[in-house]
RNA sequence: GCGCCCGUAGCUCAGUUGGAUAGAGCAUCUGGCUUCGAACCAGAGGGCCGGGAGUUCGAAUCUCUCCGGGCGCACCA
């Protein structure tokens, strides 16, 4: 709601200086450092003074006596060097919140495709993949929360490397027939079984260059489709998908579609890029050089400062495509624009009764369902594609395609990685150039990293333990529910207390902590609210009870207003973080808005307050505190334990 | 060699797109449970914002340069 007081004195201001001085200028707000400089600031004289060739200060003074009056601001005033301060009419704020609110208005005609997890289907998921997936998921949540249509994909390579290299550890090093490993798909823990096979296999070819062939093998067995090699490689990724699913529904995330590589060599979307391509003049075949008889794109299409020797290769000699060709025409398909569909097949359906699709290659039994088509699309991939993203979004360009080339955004973040002390506390050695390092990076071919289930798990062991012990009277089950809220509360909040471009030098003290600034201690705040709430028996009817000249003279009291404006500020706070692009912010702020509701618990015992009027309104502060905490805590994708 | 990112309190990080006296958590020290739950709160110490130059009313933020660290720059993905 104060974004609405917001706007309307931005547009005010910005329509009086176009009037009185000719000059059209975006007018910003600012939260003044201090409170009791008021609840706005306008540094807008400090912009003109350049124009009009003026003192700041005299440009403010004049500003500040010749501004019409503007609905709910009581009073305006000149400081420091040429600042406007506002102040608010504190009932008419008060009384306007606690009005039944209006619908927060949807922006956004189209659909955004927000990408993001995409793990190869080899494997355990590790931390690395946990950042990715939790920046991605938070996003897409504050997307829908600001009104927009969002589709989540979640891309499979099903057919690539890390698949084949486990294939080839089972069929060539361990002897393994499809029977057998339908077995251990049928026990625990397959993704654990794959994650140390693949770093066998690994050393293995190291150890034994010649063995290498195997994998070539496997790769042309798996793209063929046909064979013992091809059952593996689906047995694997199906299975490996499955586990990856699990693992990040224990976080709340969910998705929508996977679409698959198998899909889109099958289906030949490569074959209708290419068509474009070429027909665009996009790439051309190389005669002469190193790249000769590929077809590449000119490094210059891709970054200015390149040679067009630096050319990047899309179809190798050999005929076959890499990654980026592929990758093209995949981000085509997203925007709607390859000409080509899949078709899809529903793979599992969620608790709450929404359904996942997965790619097929086939009508039969397909359902009628579309994805794809969007207006924006927003890769979530870490920083170190950078240049592969970019010769993706060339090919958009090179193909005429420059508003979809500017609505492809990648999203990037950094890596994960482990601090010193944490693979020391894994019994992992590290050579002495490691030891040396600030943080040493996540290697899926060494098996070096922490496995997403193992921490989930000892998350849920070191609160189950504090839960328990401040809870003997609740049974063992309700003990677990709040303990796993705590612990996925702790670990989502974690991945994105940092910001995207920081890279996170994983430690386990710092990601296993339930106290400062943890996701544990906004739940702590919004389960505190719940208790009040609880205790406090039938609520009045906020609305006739306080009246606005009753928020005014309640809220003559600093506390009150202060607390008042701390639990106005949301919708301010999603549309800030979302503009940034910055998850961090959102988390930042919820647990700026506890610390707020920590203090107010010292400050007013609410149950106790005797002024009938002035308890109404500890109760509806308490209520207001409540439901936003728990309106961002849903954002940042954390539940609210009943107890803790 | 070229490109991108980072350098802020002892440690880990924010810093509202150039604004007022640079903030938070952890750690350290001191104090607070007979109160709606102490996973909390209050207080203290701790800073040449890597160095230097520039841009202007004003710089942690923009430009240049140097120093230190990370990541990219395949007919791998």
């Amino acid at each position: 709601m104060l974004s609405q007081f917001e706007s309307r004195i931005a547009g005010a201001v910005s329509q009086h200086i176009l009037i009185r001085y000719g000059v059209e200028i975006p007018v910003a707000l600012e939260q003044p450092k201090q409170t009791a400089f008021g609840e706005f600031a306008l540094p807008v004289a400090f912009q003109l003074a350049r124009q009009l060739k003026k003192a700041p200060r005299a440009i403010a003074e004049e500003l500040a006596s010749e501004l019409p009056a503007i609905k709910g601001v009581k009073s305006l005033e000149v400081a420091g060097g040429g600042y406007i301060n506002l102040r608010l009419d504190r009932g008419a704020l008060g009384a306007s919140a606690i009005a039944p609110a209006t619908a927060m208005a949807t922006a956004g005609d189209g659909k955004v495709i927000v990408e993001h997890t995409n793990i190869n289907p080899n494997k355990a998921a590790h931390i690395g993949h946990l950042r990715n997936a939790i920046l991605g998921d938070t996003f897409v949540r504050m997307l829908r929360e600001s009104g927009q249509r969002v589709e989540v994909q979640n891309y499979i390579d099903n057919t690539g490397v890390q698949v084949a290299d486990v294939v080839v550890g089972f069929h060539y090093l361990d002897g393994k027939t499809p029977a057998d490993v339908r077995a251990l798909i049928a026990k625990d823990r397959f993704d654990y079984y794959c994650w140390d096979l693949y770093a066998k296999i690994s050393q293995h070819y190291k150890d034994n260059p010649d063995s290498l062939q195997w994998r070539s093998d496997t790769l042309h067995a798996i793209e063929a489709g046909e064979g013992e090699l091809a059952d593996l490689g689906r047995l694997v990724a199906d299975a490996i998908v499955v586990c990856h699913l699990n693992t990040m529904l224990r976080l709340g995330i969910q998705y929508d579609v996977l679409p698959r590589e198998s899909e889109i060599l099958h289906l030949k979307f490569w074959a209708s890029a290419f068509e474009q391509l070429k027909e665009r003049k996009a790439i051309y075949l190389e005669a002469e050089g190193k790249n000769s008889g590929c077809w590449v794109m000119p490094g210059s299409a891709f970054d200015e400062n390149r040679e067009d020797e630096d050319s990047k290769v899309i179809v190798r000699s050999n005929g076959t495509v890499t990654y980026v060709g592929k990758d093209i025409a995949y981000q085509m398909w997203k925007f709607g624009l390859l000409g080509k569909d899949f078709y899809y097949t529903p793979l599992r359906t969620y608790g709450d009764g929404h359904p996942v699709y997965v790619s097929t290659a086939s009508p039969d039994g397909a359902t009628s369902v579309a994805f794809g088509g969007g207006r924006k699309v927003y890769n979530v991939i870490d920083s170190r594609q950078s240049y592969l993203q970019d010769v993706v979004v060339a090919g958009l360009k090179a193909l005429n395609y420059h508003e979809q080339a500017a609505n492809s955004i990648h999203f990037s973040y950094e890596m994960v990685a482990l601090s010193p002390r944490a693979c020391v506390e894994m019994g992992i050695e590290l050579s002495a150039e490691d030891q040396a390092k600030a943080y040493v990076e996540v290697s899926g071919r060494k098996g070096l990293g922490v496995k997403a289930d193992d921490l989930i798990d000892s998350l849920i062991n070191s609160a189950l333990a504090e839960v328990a012990s401040r809870n003997q009277d609740k049974s063992a089950d309700d003990q677990f529910a709040a303990a796993s809220a705590i612990a996925i509360g702790a670990l989502r909040y974690f991945m994105l207390k940092f910001t995207r471009n920081t890279v996170i030098a994983f430690d386990f003290q710092e990601a296993l902590s339930f106290t400062g600034e943890t996701g544990p201690y906004v739940q702590y705040g919004a389960v505190r609210a719940a208790k009040i709430l609880q205790k406090a028996g039938d609520l009045p009817d906020f609305a006739t009870v306080l009246t606005a000249p009753v928020c005014a003279r309640l809220l003559e009291e600093e506390g009150l207003w202060q607390y008042l404006l701390a639990v106005s500020r949301t919708d301010q706070a999603i549309a800030a973080a979302l503009s940034a692009g910055e998850p961090a912010h959102m988390a930042r702020y919820a647990f700026q808005l506890a610390q707020q509701f920590a203090n107010f618990y010292h400050d007013y015992p609410v149950i106790q307050e005797s002024d009938a009027e002035k308890r109404s309104f500890l109760l509806w502060l308490t209520a207001q505190f409540r439901a936003q905490l728990e309106r961002s805590l849903r954002i940042l994708g954390i539940g609210v334990p009943a107890f803790m």
